[in-house]
DNA sequence: GTGGTCTAGACCACA
DNA sequence: GTGGTCTAGACCACA
């Protein structure tokens, strides 16, 4: 199920690609699986079906999926979607660092920031997966 | 001086909040320093006045700067006002950070990203030359 | 119907905020309810719609409504609202009393104008009949 | 010695208008007293004259003070001073607290609000004078 | 001079 | 349609 914060700054579309892509990154949609249509996802969340049908847009000029007229969209199979929307978040994190870097933040302040959210046990865990509780 | 983008999506007002935040971190603007007027400033900002008064106003509501009437606006004296600023900046990192963390990135991934614009000197060096305590 | 005094030192938008407060307060304004559109309430009111915008915008921050871009603002469902509207009012009498106590009122001369403005019945009664518990 | 709050929604003039009567109802400024001049006053504080004129006038107006042409400014000797003093602090006690009812506040919580200024003890204290600690 | 308020009207993205 | 941003320009009290 999707969370969508109708307040937030960031627009719903923009919102709504970004949980598809997080989807998929956490291997809950595969390539092929197919995406709810239009109509229904929008009833769902609802929001204007305008809105999910940019997102599905956006998704389909990125090569996240693709769409099949009459019949639905689907995960992309593209072996670099992954390798793709990991770039985006680390682009993401990136910026936020440089512009941290620019109001003089030291790079110790910020390891402590990843360390906050990430823990600071010595075992250098990926992240992935099931979140195991040490 | 200030650039701003009148392209970007985020608000001039906006930028220009930021583009204050930045300079009082960077100790080039001080406590009680004056800043320029609404209207000075806007024109040389080449910017409405109400949009600098905008961002004059959101300022002294967030305590970064306080205003006089008939006088002027003015850098707080508030001794956390760094604080609070670079608060800020840190928020904004982990934030980027936890969505990562929800996309599965790993934390060498996240770590990597900080190098990448930090260097990988093995000093602990702050952000620029200036305060590093080595 | 809302009344406003264009001729008074209190800021319209002030006004406005203070109006829909009380709304709220009277249970007229119920939580998720919407308000009216910027441009419509501005034009029932005789004012511009951005003294509307600005008077939306600063209940927004006070979290008494929010907004939704493209769909309209709307009472804040907080079950805090009622309490945090009492305690601004509750401020601004005792306010006015530390001024008056620092000014050498005695307490019975206070109690005294309380009770000009409520009555001297012995029923402790509420501010209107609708909430007695008698 | 007198606060004045240059960033106060109140003008500067109200605030030392309110500060002078304070110190005439303290019984600090007594009947024919000399305030200080002008401009002396104005470089005290830390204001521009023009501001302590505005309050001087102000006073002379409400027979608070009275004036003499090239000697200076004094305490009123009217004998109805303080009673004109502690009625404009009763009033803006009453609008407070008509606001406060005009929002369903019940008369327990101003009631309330005033004890929680002058204390709850049983005797009926004045306020007035040295501020006893029972 | 200064900040604060307000109007009139425009354009935008989004729903 | 909605709220959000911005411009241009006015007037105000205050300093």
């Amino acid at each position: 199920m999707i969370r969508l914060d109708l307040q937030s700054r960031l627009p719903i579309y923009e919102q709504l690609k970004n949980k598809i892509g997080e989807l998929v990154l956490l291997g809950e949609l595969k390539p092929d699986d197919q995406l709810p249509s239009v109509r229904n996802f929008a009833r769902e969340l609802g929001i204007n079906p305008n809105t999910v049908q940019k997102a599905y847009q956006d998704l389909e000029r990125d090569k996240i999926i693709y769409s099949v007229a009459g019949r639905g969209s689907y995960i992309s199979p593209d072996i670099d979607v992954t390798k793709q929307l990991h770039e985006q978040q680390i682009q993401k994190v990136k910026s936020a660092v440089m512009q941290a870097k620019a109001c003089n933040l030291s790079k110790d302040q910020i390891i402590d920031a990843v360390y906050d959210v990430y823990g600071r046990d010595t075992s250098h865990d990926s992240g992935n997966g099931t979140y195991e509780k040490i």
